[in-house]
DNA sequence: CATGAATGAGCCTTCATTCAT
DNA sequence: GATGAATGAAGGCTCATTCAT
């Protein structure tokens, strides 16, 4: 459906849309990746799941290698901007803003994301895959990675010098921060039945920043 | 040190253990299969880390497939009773300790086992063959994690039950509690550049139960 | 220039003739065929040569097979009549010129014909697809090289008979008037380099009969 | 029988005797190469001349153009090596010799080492593979074919500086030479039919050398 | 007529696994 | 036991050929 033009009343017939064709092919591509691993992906079955042969994806991809690199890339840039650009209006507004309510902001944002299964494939894709594609590791830490947690270490950073934090180490803190999104990933890519709920990364992020912020904010009276 | 024989008093001297191969084996395993994953990595390549021939490794093990899964079972089972004993431990001794001080004492053995290197890469193998390897996955989250989890849900239960803890929701605990060490053992694996400062699991550990422990307890005097 | 319609009376100017596609693809072809040998020329390449699009060369030609077929023919069929219609003329009017004579204006019409390189090019055409298409092999052993060296044969014959030319053998004799052609045009396909001066059919030709002829002819005062 | 061990008295079996494996393969490499051409030529059936499986090639070659390669090499370096030697020999030995000695002694050896099927095969593979493996025919030029030309270009100067030959030009002089060769190792390789009489290139050289060396001598009293 | 997206047969190459020595 | 030569299944990639538009 999605990749047919849609019908309008005086255009006699529908065709193949083509500019689908790439994001359909690596649609099909992360299924196969996470499925089997990247070694074990079959092109064949990568263009099945787009509706194509074989030969067909190859007009769009030279390689699988390509397919894995792009999928990567159109994944993560568009959060790597997002994030960028969260965390430019952060400083220039923070002012009015406790150090507590830029991190419950930022981090919204990142489990909304994170709700997006396309999107919580790609880390697992990369610590799957790691070994063999190193500039792609580099490539996802330098750009994606440390922009983010630079950004969080920022804003910690500033809690702290205002007194609103106590002062911990922002590496640690950050890994704390984190943590739980990274478990909650890989619980679901990784070891979730059919069956399970789905667990909201909204809530698992609320309940863990009410709980980690609590501790470690300089209470006046804490609950 | 630990390939050879411990000399015994009638023996001469210490020499090769040729029942050691196994595990010298599982050890190249180990490399290869991080290193490049399980489809790409090569038995002559793990056969020559154990100092073998190509042929010698199937005299051990009948196939790839079953490396990965001894490699998986030895390094994990041990840890599972460990972590099983523990569990014992406490809810027989418990009455004298808090909640708190049980929390950090497992946390604390699961901390320093996770210096291990190879303990470290297992998760990291898991996932990357998750999707080839179901039975595995299966036999992990049964055997190792739910059993790990198990334990904690019923320490922070115990918390909340005699009022040491507030009440949360214990799913979502567990994830905040694991998810530090989680992100760490990727962050080493994956990402750490051959420079980069090993990070103690303990001391992240610490920093992490003072400012989570502080935000979940029911404070009479917060720090 | 050869592309285009030579203008009649009453019509204005030049214009495209879409007769000369065919003529244009197999331009293309063998220009492919020569650099990559037919196996490995694509149909795109040579399409793009003529300056169309794959599918149009299939309009013209039902297979790559058929443009190497019809290459060999239209290129090698008017040097075929060509000298054929010299070997009529030489037996008709034969009485008045001398067999070297006769040699040297037949060496003369290959020579120049040699002299274009497309000609150039089907020697070696042949040579390097012989093994795959031996019907190819034997047309232009059939068709061209036995009428050409039968006509040699006929004229050497003529020579040995009226006393001109010594009792050579003529198999050996053909072997040693042609060799030098098949030599040189190797050497200009294959080894030349792209600075290399062009080395004149004609000129090499004349310089091979003189030593020859010379060395073959039953002398009275030889030069 | 030939890649097998010769049976001693006491030794109780046969085996295969692995060193003549890279050459066995090679025969098989040359004959299919020459059959169907490199591109079409099938590892194999490369193999199966040698009585191998396809994926053993590999463990003596590394790809098929390596093949390509080491075959030309194999056969074309003692050639050159030989005909080097002899230039030697020619310089220092020369003052006895007759320039005419000296060519015939030179070609007399490049005939007969024409006469085995495998050097004939050479100068046909690299007229064919020549577009693909420009690297090939640099080193067939600069190694083997300069060399040899070389030579020759030598001792025909000699000869026309002493008198012996006329002042021909060199260049086309070495063509006359050597082009009855190729035009023979050509009709052989092409068009000979199967039942078709094998010619000597001795007895071809012999008759081509009378001929022409009569030709370009100064004469005193040719016959 | 032309186009070029799509197809799928075909082959090189890799490597887990076997087995004769 | 140990070896490493040999096997052959499997899959990435190319490209001649087809055909809907």
């Amino acid at each position: 459906m999605q990749d047919l033009i849609k019908e309008t009343e005086d255009q006699p017939k529908w065709r193949r849309k083509p500019e689908r064709r790439p994001d359909d092919i690596l649609d099909g591509a992360l299924r196969e990746f996470r499925a089997r691993g990247f070694a074990a992906a079959r092109i064949e079955d990568i263009a099945k799941h787009a509706g194509l042969s074989k030969g067909t994806v190859y007009l769009y991809f030279s390689s699988k290698e390509e397919m894995l690199k792009e999928l990567v890339k159109r994944t993560v840039v568009p959060l790597a901007e997002n994030m960028k650009n969260m965390a430019t209006i952060l400083s220039s507004e923070a002012e009015n803003k406790s150090a507590e309510q830029i991190l419950r902001a930022m981090l919204n944002v990142l489990s909304s994301r994170l709700d997006d299964e396309k999107v919580q494939s790609m880390p697992l894709l990369i610590i799957s895959e790691a070994g063999n594609f190193p500039e792609l590791v580099n490539f996802y830490r330098d750009e994606v990675i440390n922009m983010a947690l630079g950004a969080l270490e920022m804003v910690i950073n500033k809690g702290i010098r205002t007194g609103e934090f106590r002062p911990v180490k922002t590496y640690h803190a950050i890994r704390s921060l984190i943590g739980t999104f990274i478990m909650q990933v890989i619980w679901n890519g990784v070891f979730a039945r059919k069956g399970d709920p789905k667990i909201s990364m909204g809530k698992l992020m609320d309940d863990h920043l009410d709980i980690y912020l609590n501790g470690i904010k300089v209470s006046k009276e804490p609950k």
